[in-house]
DNA sequence: ATTTAATCGTGAAATCAATCACGATAATAT
DNA sequence: ATATTATCGTGATTGATTTCACGATTAAAT
């Protein structure tokens, strides 16, 4: 198998895992490349040779074995192995996160929500409990945790960045739309929402209106 | 000016555009591609690139202006251009989404959401509405919106796209991780946080811990 | 048994993206 | 005034990704 799956291979093997649950779901027992790629509106050769990254061989007029293929995408995307984090920011996207139980499955565990409004201290939210932000220092190193999904209103995304790598964070993955300003070692990864949504509408067909202010 | 950006680039000059605004709040008349490269971890050549398709000459030694730059990226990704869209879902997804201002200065004007719960029907969340599903295919017509923010449970996402499309809609900006099942008149755009997730700690340096299931 | 048709696997070609390297420019220091 | 130095702009190179095209395979139909 090749050992490092290029970015865009891993993004679209989580869409074809997702479309092989889909079907374990209604009991497709086989799917093609041209039916995936249908699906997702991509080229059927490209399917193919993702598959063949994650050392998987179909079968001629048939096409994939679902349970099998969705297995070896699991194998090469490595879902067993976990990753610890913390959401800093209990609001509506940190909530939105922790609730979002699929994360889990894929490897991302939350252990906690931290915060610093008073009135959402001690709450859980799914299950997960809402410490204030004072205490993450010292559940950073009890827990050994170094990854923190930074979920904070935009004006205090820059110092919470600094309290987290001062506390031991080396990975941030950050929805704030802001870069921010870090140690060398430490990892950023802009969800950029509104990076997202640009490309979205940059596409050929979307039709986008007149100017209107 | 290069008239079709690609997405990579279009990302990157978002981020440029974060960089950007937070040098004006900090009164910095100047930057330098090797300064925004190395915020953001990159090759300074690259961003000369991208900085040279939106159409700005810089200034040697000194660098870029930032207002004039600002400028130019915005003419480029067209900002002032405004697409009106619906929330599907008023969860804690929508809500985060309805709440993150940026969105409407970079061009994505929501006007509403939709919800099928009755304790949040005639609510407002940051003073927009929110209406029953039911209400929707009459709202589509008569505010001609043709695109939808999908932030539903992911059960109810299919079956959510079905209607959508049935009332009209033409674009759906979907954060389910499911893959939809649309006509090809309809465009998805899978914001597929997982496999965000997945590409983040596939990079070379995220230390994963062991199995532990 | 033979034919038909759908799909796979994959090499080759084409496209797209990132990196390197360096001359040109201009602010600053001497 | 001249030298120094940081940065720009960009051509050339390298590398990655996507698309194309087609022989091989095999289930299903005849």
């Amino acid at each position: 198998m090749k050992e490092n799956l290029s970015e865009k291979v891993i993004k679209r093997l989580t869409l074809y895992h997702f479309i092989l649950l889909d079907c374990e779901l209604s009991g497709l027992e086989y799917i093609s490349s041209p039916r995936i790629a249908e699906l997702l509106g991509m080229d059927n050769s490209q399917v193919r040779k993702d598959i063949k990254m994650v050392n998987h061989v179909g079968k001629s007029k048939i096409g994939y074995d679902v349970k099998v293929l969705k297995k070896c995408i699991e194998d090469a995307l490595k879902f067993k192995k976990n990753k610890d984090a913390f959401i800093v920011g209990a609001g509506n996207m940190g909530s939105a996160l922790i609730k979002y139980d699929d994360l889990k499955d894929y490897g991302l565990n939350i252990l906690a929500l931290f915060d610093k409004d008073p009135s959402k201290i001690g709450t859980t939210i799914n299950s997960k409990e809402v410490f204030h932000l004072s205490k993450l220092p010292n559940l950073v190193e009890r827990l050994n945790v170094d990854m923190a999904i930074l979920t904070v209103p935009k004006e205090t995304a820059q110092v919470c960045a600094d309290f987290l790598v001062a506390s031991g964070i080396k990975y941030i993955w950050n929805f704030t739309p802001r870069v921010l300003k870090v140690d060398k070692d430490v990892r950023v990864w802009n969800e950029n929402l509104i990076g997202n949504f640009l490309q979205f509408v940059a596409e050929d067909k979307v039709i986008i209106d007149d100017d209107r202010d």
